[in-house]
DNA sequence: CCTCCTACTGCAATCGTTCTCACGCTATTA
DNA sequence: TAATAGCGTGAGAACGATTGCAGTAGGAGG
């Protein structure tokens, strides 16, 4: 760090104490608008900067938000999580605030979740869906750091996550729609995602007047083999779906495997539909129809949520639910055209 | 933030002072085994940890390092950003320091670079490759803010770049060994990266006994469109290269798309090889050879030399060139095997 | 003319550390 | 025995800002 001017530069230049500078820099109106001026020509003539480490000595307040980030070494490849960082990072150039990323080398089981973050300045906490939530989300709470979740949910703390049910919901109306009655499921892991996506395609079942056929739903672990069997395994029932709707565009992408494998072309006699709308699904061949996760969107919320919250602790919990959108391409189509 | 304890509870609680605390937290080997002990037993009583924004002040050096990112609003997908960002994350856990993102609204043309950074802590920068490096690179050599540029070169700052000379020197030798002898090179944009693709692409031939041939190269802008244009252009002279090589994934399998429109069956007819090993590779069809570029570790080198610097002003320039690895896929084969 | 009020300004304490000095004690050396 | 060296410790001044409080000046009102 090169050595830069301080207050005391500029209070000794203007004539003025560094109370007055201070106020100056602040817009306090206590300050003759002839002082201001002069003080203000100062701090120009010198490229003057307050020294925002001082400044968070002082006022307890560092203006540094964290993002906690998974141990996994990739995760800031995943399609997701990068998107939300672009959300944030767009959102965050409106605020005084700076993001650090910090993930750590793993869980650690001894001293609750993130262990090197002790003393690190920051106001508040990105807090990105996966596992481990608990321990770190509890000893968040604990220190009363403010805590946005982002595709997660939480009792107390504020989140914005994905409203999993309609989206599932609105495929199968849609796929109805479409002229499909018999609408197979490859599910997810067990988790609350899985679950609310398997109650929206039931809900859709519902809404159309169909009703719901356990054999028509399989699960998965959301990996492109586990969808490719999965897939066949629905295909081989007596009562094969005419289309495939997966929990995610990985599985998908495997349904569409086994597809081709089996002979069977897409969408011509089999419609297959993702979730996720990952890079994926515009990759493979032919391309995915999914559900688009607002990630951007949910960033950007998540960093206007953190910093209201960062500058009023007393606000109500406040609660996102955003609704994913259907992308039609070129793996589903009305049954029976051509 | 909560109000924590501060050294000088430790002091008061253990009946030294602070200054012996402040010791005890350093190692200083100034303090005796017996004082320590207690000190320490305080400390881990109290769950103390010391506040980093009151050291930063007085050391002047906030342990905190600041990746500067393009305005573009979707550069954290970016491939080789993305990868980057992953070795860094991963190198950056074995110092004591965190990582702050920044990325500016826009290019600023009046005050330089990064118009919101003034005043921030930071005690060193990493800078990836695009295009804006000029003014920016120049403020910081100014202030004299520690640097290391990744995927760029400079004079004076410390980076850490591809050889992309041999890497594709390398390309064209193993291509060759393979039977072909008319190779085509789809170029990239004026820049110091194609440039020195194509010199490693003659060094190639040169090495080989191969003459260089203008007519099989022509030049793209690492855009699918117009890889695809630039291959139909290739393949349209009497001569037809056996093989296409590009300098950027995304042209190969614009080359990719103009094989399949004309009819060439890849890689029976023509070979295909791309630069980049971006998602896009592995997800073509056929999967596309290419060149891997070790961003992750260029990350992490990248992390580990600007620690250094930080820690020691004085170093000399450090550079590292890292050479690419060749990925052998579906799009490539021996001349006339099938 | 005196008092009070308002508008502006400066003094000095404060935030939580680090680090230089000086001090006292013990052990070593001449 | 006196001088010297070293170890362990504490007092207190920084670092660069903010902010409560006190003080000054000038104008208004009685």
């Amino acid at each position: 760090m090169m050595k830069t001017h301080s207050i005391k530069d500029v209070a000794r230049v203007a004539k003025v104490s560094t109370a007055t500078v201070s106020r100056v820099i602040n817009n306090s109106n206590l300050v003759d608008s002839w002082t201001r001026e002069r003080v203000l020509k100062v701090i120009q003539k010198l490229d003057y900067h307050p020294n925002l480490v001082a400044r968070s000595l002082i006022r307890g307040k560092s203006n540094l938000l964290t993002l906690i980030v998974p141990p996994e070494p990739n995760f800031f490849s995943a399609f997701y999580f990068r998107q939300i960082l672009c959300g944030i990072s767009h959102s965050l150039s409106k605020y005084p605030y700076r993001m650090m990323i910090y993930q750590p080398e793993g869980y650690d089981s001894q001293l609750g979740y993130p262990p090197q973050l002790d003393g690190f300045p920051m106001d508040g906490v990105f807090v990105i869906a996966p596992l481990m939530q608990d321990r770190l989300v509890k000893r968040l709470e604990k220190e009363k750091t403010p805590v946005v979740l982002i595709n997660a949910r939480s009792n107390i703390l504020d989140w914005i996550d994905l409203d999993n049910v309609s989206s599932a919901r609105d495929v199968v109306s849609a796929l109805v729609k479409m002229g499909h009655t018999k609408i197979g499921f490859i599910n997810g892991l067990e988790g609350y995602n899985a679950n609310a996506r398997l109650e929206g395609y039931k809900l859709g079942l519902e809404k159309s007047g169909l009703s719901y056929d356990p054999q028509l739903v399989v699960s998965g672990d959301y990996s492109l083999e586990k969808g490719s069997v999965a897939a066949k395994k629905l295909l081989s029932h007596s009562k094969k779906p005419t289309v495939i709707f997966a929990a995610n565009d990985l599985m998908a992408i495997g349904a569409l495997r086994a597809a081709h494998e089996l002979g069977l072309s897409v969408p011509r006699e089999l419609s297959i539909f993702g979730f996720d709308d990952s890079d994926a699904a515009t990759l493979s061949q032919p391309q995915l129809s999914t559900v688009r996760q607002p990630f951007f969107e949910m960033g950007e919320h998540a960093t206007d949520i953190l910093v209201t919250r960062v500058e009023n602790l007393k606000l109500p919990q406040k609660t996102i639910e955003l609704p994913g959108q259907l992308i039609f391409r070129q793996s589903s189509k009305e049954k029976g055209k051509n």
